[in-house]
DNA sequence: ATGCGTAATATACAACAGGGAATAACGAAA
DNA sequence: TTTCGTTATTCCCTGTTGTATATTACGCAT
C-alpha cells in the first residue's frame, strides 16, 4: 500500500542504471498538482473524506489538508469541496474542476512515461557503457 | 549567479500556470546524475577544484564532496579524479567518463525541455480553463 | 624542513518539512 | 439536547538535509 510509489528512488533490483522523471503543474504559489496530490485527489473521491483519504495513503491529515488547501487556493474553482458537520460528520468531494485537473494530469503523466521509455531506448546503451564499463575502449 | 535555477519553483511573474519537469539518471544507490550534479561537474571542470566549484555555486564543500563521492561510487570508472597535495594543493578534474555522462545528461535534459514545450502546447488551453476559469459554463 | 592550498573527514548547528496529538467548530440524526 | 465523525487549526516533536567549522593528510615548491 503506497510503498513503492514511482516517487521513491529505490531501484532495488534489476538494472544498475535507469532514467527517472517527474512532472508538476505549477500555479501561482509553486506546485499546483503533482503525482502525490493527484493520488490524494483520487483517494478523496474514493472515500469522500480527507481523513480517510489521508489514512489510506499513510499521510497525516494535517499534510493532506495543507495540500488540498494549496490546490484550492491556486485555482478559481476549488478542486475539492468540503463540508463540516452533518451526516457522518461532514466530508469532502471532488468537484468538476477537480475531475478535469486530474484527467489533465494523468494524460501529462502518461506522456511522461512514454517519453521516458523512448529515452531509455535512445540512451540505454551509452548509459550502460558509463555505469558498467566492462569492455570499453578508453 | 545560480539564483534562478530551473529547479527552484518560482513562477514569479507571467502566466499563472505552467508545466514543470525534472529528470534524473538513477544508479544502484538512487540518484546518479541530475541537474544539480551536472552543474557541479561542469564547475569542477571549469575550476579544477571541488572547493572552488562548490564556492562558485554557493554550495558547501561537504555537500559537493558527497555528491562527487556518490557519483563515483555508482560507476566503474569515476567521473571525477582528485589529487591531494602537490602543486596548488591538489585538485579535481573531470574524467572521460565524466564528460560522457555529462553529455548524455544534457541531451536527456534537452529532450525534456522539448517534451515540456510540446506538452504546454497540447494542454495550455485546458490548463488555463482550470486555473483561471473566467467564462466557463459549469 | 616549511609553507601552501587542496582533499578528506568529523562534529556541531540551523532550517525546514512533515508527523502526532490536542482542540474547537460544525450540523445532521437520534 | 446529546451524540458522532469530520473539517479546520494549533502546538510540539522528530528526522532529514545542508551549512559552518575545525582538523588531518597530502605532496609539490621554496
Amino acid at each position: 500500500m503506497a510503498k513503492d510509489h514511482p516517487l521513491k528512488k529505490t531501484t532495488k533490483g534489476g538494472a544498475a542504471a535507469g532514467l527517472r522523471g517527474r512532472i508538476w503543474i505549477d500555479g501561482k504559489e509553486g506546485t499546483f498538482l503533482g503525482y502525490g496530490r493527484a493520488i490524494l485527489l483520487e483517494r478523496i473521491r474514493e472515500h469522500g473524506s480527507i481523513t480517510k483519504a489521508a489514512k489510506s495513503m499513510e499521510m497525516s491529515y494535517r499534510h493532506a489538508w495543507q495540500l488540498v488547501d494549496s490546490m484550492n487556493r491556486q485555482c478559481s474553482r476549488p478542486l475539492v469541496e468540503s463540508a463540516t458537520g452533518g451526516k457522518g460528520g461532514g466530508g469532502a468531494r471532488l468537484t468538476e474542476a477537480g475531475e478535469k485537473a486530474l484527467m489533465l494530469f494523468w494524460e501529462f503523466y502518461a506522456d511522461l512515461q512514454e517519453f521516458l521509455t523512448r529515452e531509455e531506448k535512445v540512451f540505454g546503451d551509452t548509459l550502460a557503457g558509463i555505469t558498467a564499463q566492462t569492455g570499453g575502449r578508453g
